[in-house]
This record gives structure tokens, C-alpha cells and sequence, in this order.
DNA sequence: AAAAACATCACATCAAGATGTGAATAATTG
DNA sequence: CAATTATTCACATCTTGATGTGATGTTTTT
């Protein structure tokens, strides 16, 4: 059928020509593009004559543009395009910043060409993969293991989901049926204990919990 | 090495056969536990003679206690196992359900066993597997549809992210280079604009967006 | 070109928050 | 039992935030 449209942006032209031969030589796949940036790959896709691809094989490490930022450029042109990332790297911030680029796939470089090739397939018919690793920390991310035990006592609390609903000190103090001074008196052990030293803090603290 | 010890909690009779013996077969599985609910499970394991898994396959559906309700009670018991849910439903609610409770994998029943068999291998060492429609689906949840353009300026984006950053207004003004009274007149304006009327709200919406 | 929107600054006033010092009572823990 | 922690309150001071009114210059849009 051979309706995979793929493209490959990876500056080790080692690795480039190895995964060009590789896919080119599949019956299901049209190698369309293979640059060495993102920069050459959008000047490629302007072309008339282009064909688009819907898989790009994309790496993270790129002269130029890195592939993080290169994901939004080219979804600029291809939005509904599926792009796997191709990395060294298994750093969490890098994982989490490409999927919320819009990544479909994040593989480890280690992966095999057999097991690419089988990425691309799943995500040309709107499926996802990722390496072990990775789907590991992805799904850590939703476990809530950062049981930060709230620190504060029941009272503080109160008074800190009161202030976070917007009261002032005097509002927090009638709803709770104390003084403003005793408001007062909290909210400064609180800061003591949370280190932080006003009210913004306090409440950016409270959202995260 | 036999490092994997499985349990199956699965209560569909022909399935939990069908399981026990494929893996019973294999080298560096031994099979613990087999039980058609997570009730009998908890039994099961609290007996003294009892050898605990490390990976565990488990059935949304079960008489009694549902899976993703049994992934908590089994934690409480063996908090480092590793749990593969197997199932029928790619509904996205329960999905991020399991996952959040702790559950490592998502594999669609229609899996093959020695797919499944991957899985396992890949959880026992540390990985995970998700079923390609459900990986796609777990993904999807980093990327932000939601795109709610935010209707401020250049000029009162840099200010909110200042404040948001914990800045006063005077550090503010001296950030941006213009006078506490020039930042007094934009916060204002913005306070219009979001119809809020207090710098904690101002957090809690720039947190939001 | 006129209107609207954006960005800048000043002066003034009142409300609210931050911080220090000091202290009393009750409950909990070592 | 003694020490610690949690909770309460008061007084004082200074900083910061909220809000109004008024004004000037620059873009952008109509």
C-alpha cells in the first residue's frame, strides 16, 4: 500500500543513510525527506513539488533549531503529521517537553531498526510506542508518588485553603472564628515553615499540592 | 534466573488457565499466585507459607473489587510490585484511573500472549509496555488542546509572569524598567480584563492557563 | 486622518499584608 | 512530670497592594 510517507531529520549522516536505506527499502514506506535540521527539512517541504510526509523520524540533538523546538514549526506546516522522536537522551524534561510538543513517540536511540520500523507502522495507524524506559516514566508521571505529605497542621490548613479562595486576613479570621491578629500569627508560622515570605508564594505552594 | 515471580488474577476461568500454563512454561517465570479476585488474592498472599510476586496481570473486571480499585489493597501488601492491567475497556477514564493508582501497564486483552510475555519481562525489569492505542491515548493527555489564547498583551504577560515569579511591584517596575505607578496602571488594566480583583486571584488564574 | 488600543508616568488615599515582640492556654509527646 | 507543639490574642510598625483620576506619547486599526 505503501501509504507510510516518511521523513528523517538526524544529523549523524551515519545513522541518516542507515535509517534512509533501511526504510527505503520497505514496501509500505515512501521515503520522502532526510535532512540534517529542521531549518533544510521546512525549505524542503516548501517546494512545490514536495510530497508531504505524515512519520518523521526526528532527532532532539540538531544543529540549529533542536528537534523540540522543530516539533512546532513543522506542525506548523503538517499538523497532523507523526513525529517520533529519536534520542539519546531519557531525560525526564526532555520527554515530557517533546510529548507536550506534540510527539506522538519518543524512542531511545538504542532502539533496533526492526523495532523503529515497527514504531513507525504503529503510529502511521494511529497507535503510539515508546521504549520501556520511557513509557515508564511516562506513566510514573501519574502515579502520585509525590505523597508531599502536607506539612501543616489541620488549622494552618484551614486557613490556607481560605486564603487561597481569595478571603483577606479579616475574612479568614471571622470564617473561622478568630482573631485577625491570630491570622496573623499562623500565616507567619506557615512562612517560617513552608520558607517562603508572602501571600503569592503561599498560594502558587497550595496549587501544587 | 526465574527472577519473575507472577501472579493472575483474572476471572474468567478459560483465560486464567490459558495464562497460568504459557507462563508456567517459561524458564524465568514462576507462577505464585492464581486467583479469580483480588479478595482471594489478599488471602492468598497472607498466608505464611505464601511467596509474594513482583508482577502481577490483573483483570479490570472482577467479581468483587474491580482491578483498578484491587491496584490500592495489593499495594498496601507489596508496594513494589509491578502491576499490568489486562484488559477489554480502552476507555480513556480508565486508563488514567489505573495508572494513577499505580498500575505500570495497560495491555489490551487482544494482546498476544507473547506480547504479554514481553510486557512482563519488560515491568520485571524495570520498564513498560502500553498497548499502541493506549499509549496514544496516555500521550494525548500531554498535549494541550486546550489552546485558551490568553487575551493579554506582550507587555502585561511579562508583568503577570514577574508577579507569578513572586516580584513586587517595585521589582517589577525595576525588572522591566518602568515605574512602580506604570505597573500599578497595567495591573489594573489587567484586573479588568480577567474581571478579578486581587493579586492571589491573578496567581491562580496565570497557574491555570 | 480619526479612533482605538497600548504603554508610560504622577499624585493621592485607604486597605491589606508582612514582621517583630510578647504572652497565655490546652494538648501532646518524650 | 517537663518539654514541645498547637492555638489563641494584642500592640506596633512598615511595606505592599488596590483603586481613582488625570495625562502624554506611540502604534495599530478602521
Amino acid at each position: 500500500m505503501s501509504n507510510i510517507r516518511l521523513a528523517v531529520i538526524e544529523d549523524d549522516n551515519i545513522v541518516k543513510i542507515s535509517l534512509e536505506t533501511f526504510f527505503g527499502m520497505k514496501d509500505d514506506i515512501t521515503m520522502t525527506t532526510s535532512c540534517i535540521s529542521v531549518e533544510d527539512f521546512l525549505v524542503e517541504i516548501q517546494k512545490k513539488e514536495a510530497t508531504l510526509p505524515n512519520v518523521i523520524l526526528l532527532d532532539i540533538q540538531l544543529p540549529g533549531m533542536t528537534g523540540i523546538e522543530g516539533i512546532s514549526e513543522i506542525k506548523k506546516y503538517i499538523p497532523h503529521c507523526n513525529i517520533i522522536m529519536l534520542t539519546t537522551f531519557e531525560d525526564n524534561e526532555k520527554i515530557f517537553a517533546a510529548l507536550c510538543a506534540g510527539a506522538v513517540s519518543y524512542l531511545s536511540k538504542q532502539s533496533s531498526l526492526a523495532s523503529i520500523y515497527d514504531c513507525i507502522t504503529t503510529v502511521a495507524s494511529g497507535g503510539s510506542y515508546m521504549s520501556p524506559g520511557i513509557a515508564r516514566k511516562v506513566i510514573q508521571h501519574f502515579t502520585p508518588t509525590t505523597k508531599t505529605i502536607n506539612p501543616l497542621t489541620t488549622r494552618q490548613q484551614e486557613i490556607v485553603s481560605a486564603i487561597v479562595d481569595g478571603l483577606s486576613y479579616k475574612m479568614v479570621g471571622d470564617k473561622l472564628g478568630i482573631s485577625l491578629d491570630t491570622v496573623r500569627t499562623h500565616i507567619m508560622q506557615i512562612y517560617r515553615e513552608l520558607n517562603i515570605n508572602s501571600k503569592g508564594e503561599l498560594i502558587k505552594w497550595a496549587l501544587k499540592q
